[in-house]
DNA sequence: CGGATATTTCGGTAAAATCCGAAATATCAG
DNA sequence: CTGATATTTCGGATTTTACCGAAATATCCG
């Protein structure tokens, strides 16, 4: 940890706070940080000294990550090693973080809701209400879900410029949901 | 745990896996999917004999719930207790929670990539390519914070529209984004 | 093959989060 | 005020998670 800038250093242990509110443990986090603010790529050896965590847990954390679809091993001529980046574009990272997490939260939660939905109308009533709720929470999800995949279809660079413009956001809304 | 109906045991077990992926407790989370699919208002010593749980983890648990803003107290006339419900629209529910977490952990980023910006300008030349990474991060983040406070202001029932029609959302930016 | 280097696995410990239950506090009715 | 009911606080037990470091495995080179 003490290779790096102070800047850097700032942004990896803040990063590893963030990383607990997403269920993303602190070091997978920091090596994360770490890995983004590094121009070219690193060994696993030059994480854990920079960041002063053991060499095995860097290992795992690395294999997370890369689970996680966000980091890639690259090789250089003449040297065994692995080297690990992150992609440079923050807006793919992204992207691809909520492919994850859409993968892995969501469409659980919807197979989980459809086949409540089925049970109830099977076994005859269950509380009106309850069912009712539930299918609210089955129309939600499934809606983002749908939402989602057509968003996921817009390439990046577009995707890019919507978001830059979205102070017009409100009169497109506007014009869009008219009729 | 035992008064619940069948479905409504498994929404409130897949609930409470969920909510670690989004860091929060499981106990906490099962008691959000109990009052969510609870027609009335409940006591927390319902609450925690429906799910098994100590009455003072319910306690803490729904002052969570109501730190997030998703869980409201009332009172019945003649009855002393407080009586928990969650605001019975997802779509509000979502946003609340949407705004929650930009709150927790957009801004703070924000701050923190604003400050070392900063730093990094007034200090002279770190490396160019953190430098670069670090504007990257920034702008990102800026982006979507402007971004999302503008979906803000959309009304519930037109976002639930817009989000329903999002079939149509690729000819949409299609058509949007052509100058 | 034999040895050097790189990576992963894994058992155990340290640390953190979760949860319980007893005690303290607050609130209200009579 | 007193007793009954409701709620919260808090110390510590339990469970889970994170992490280290030694050993095992894999990979490569000569």
């Amino acid at each position: 940890m003490d290779t790096l800038t102070p800047v850097m250093k700032k942004i990896i242990l803040h990063w590893g706070e963030m990383g607990s509110s997403w269920g993303i443990s602190r070091t997978v986090a920091q090596i994360y940080a770490l890995l983004y603010l590094s121009p070219d790529p690193i060994t696993a050896d030059e994480v854990s000294s920079s960041l002063g965590i053991a060499r095995s847990t860097v290992s795992t954390g690395l294999h997370e990550l890369q689970s996680w679809g966000v980091v890639k091993v690259s090789h250089l001529l003449g040297d065994r090693r692995d080297h690990f980046t992150t992609m440079n574009d923050i807006w793919e990272i992204f992207r691809v973080i909520l492919d994850e997490r859409k993968r892995r939260e969501i469409d659980p939660t919807l197979a989980v809701l459809q086949q409540s939905v089925l049970e109830m109308q099977n076994q005859g009533m269950e509380d009106v209400q309850v069912e009712e709720r539930v299918n609210n929470m089955l129309d939600f999800f499934k809606t983002v879900s749908v939402a989602y995949e057509q968003f996921e279809k817009i390439p990046t660079e577009r995707l890019r410029d919507i978001l830059h413009m979205s102070s017009k956001l409100s009169t497109i809304v506007e014009q869009v949901t008219r009729d």
